[in-house]
DNA sequence: CGAAATCTTGAGCAACTCACTAGACAAAAT
DNA sequence: ATTTTGTCTAGTGAGTTGCTCAAGATTTCG
């Protein structure tokens, strides 16, 4: 029940990213060096953010990342879902991405006690990510 | 971000002895046929939940597995903390297996933004699975 | 007593995921 | 043209998950 490190890695790096929101490009290595993460894994979680339209960045001698979006519309909730996957702690109460059970007894049921519980923590959770933004993330620094 | 199939097995396996609370003893394979588990892997975490008080067994002939406690005495909390570890998202907020980040930037400060989001996260699961007894989750199906 | 039924223990294993590494390639600036 | 950056794809070692297997211990019943 624990989030990645690529998670972890992605709003660390993205703090760095929201101080020079509007201003300059970071270089991978000066958020690297600053937050203590491996280069070429933190490459590719700036990359996955990139594709989904949070980072822009630009190639050659004077390139870099930089947040695209401003950091009030940003959440938690949207980071840790584009680097983590759904929320949800089974599949089957997820919104983002159910599954249905397929060993499950009560899949066929009209109700699972499980499904119940499950739901209220997904929703717990939810919650709390996303209207979480990344402003109050970096502002509670 | 998710739990695994041996909390949900363990979930769904007190679920059928919760119906037998007070009454006979249930052998691990009704409760692999009625609730689809495999019977060995089952095995493991009756043991399991045996070793950590919730259960007791007998051998032979007419044996079986029984609820030691009460429904209403059992948290699902509880059931997953024994099965999967503890709630927490990360271990730095864990309340019952705390450990400090390594390489967190932060980790030194007074104060990590990243501890603060995933504490409520950790507090939020904690509540609605510590409260949610047995009891409830079976009466719910 | 002995056989059958049941739980107990420990080991093993294939598939997968995680966290990271490496290397070739593309574009921008000088 | 060369250097500096990002881009992409693939690989890899360690660990975890989900499960299987086999040998043993204990209880009941005939």
């Amino acid at each position: 029940m624990k989030f990645s490190k690529k998670s972890e890695y992605g709003l660390r790096a993205l703090l760095e990213l929201c101080e020079t929101y509007g201003g300059r490009v970071l270089q991978r290595h000066e958020i690297a060096e600053r937050q203590n993460i491996p280069v070429e894994f933190l490459e590719q979680i700036l990359l996955a953010l990139k594709r989904a339209g949070l980072l822009a960045s630009r190639r050659g001698v004077r390139g870099g990342y930089a947040l695209i979006k401003s950091p009030e519309e940003i959440t938690l909730g949207q980071v840790i879902r584009i680097l983590d996957g759904p929320l949800a702690p089974i599949s089957c109460v997820s919104k983002t991405a159910y599954q249905k059970c397929a060993d499950c007894p009560y899949a066929a049921k009209p109700s699972c006690p499980l499904q119940q519980a499950m739901g209220e923590v997904r929703d717990a959770i939810a919650n709390i990510l996303d209207h979480y933004t990344l402003s109050r993330f970096a502002h509670s620094k």
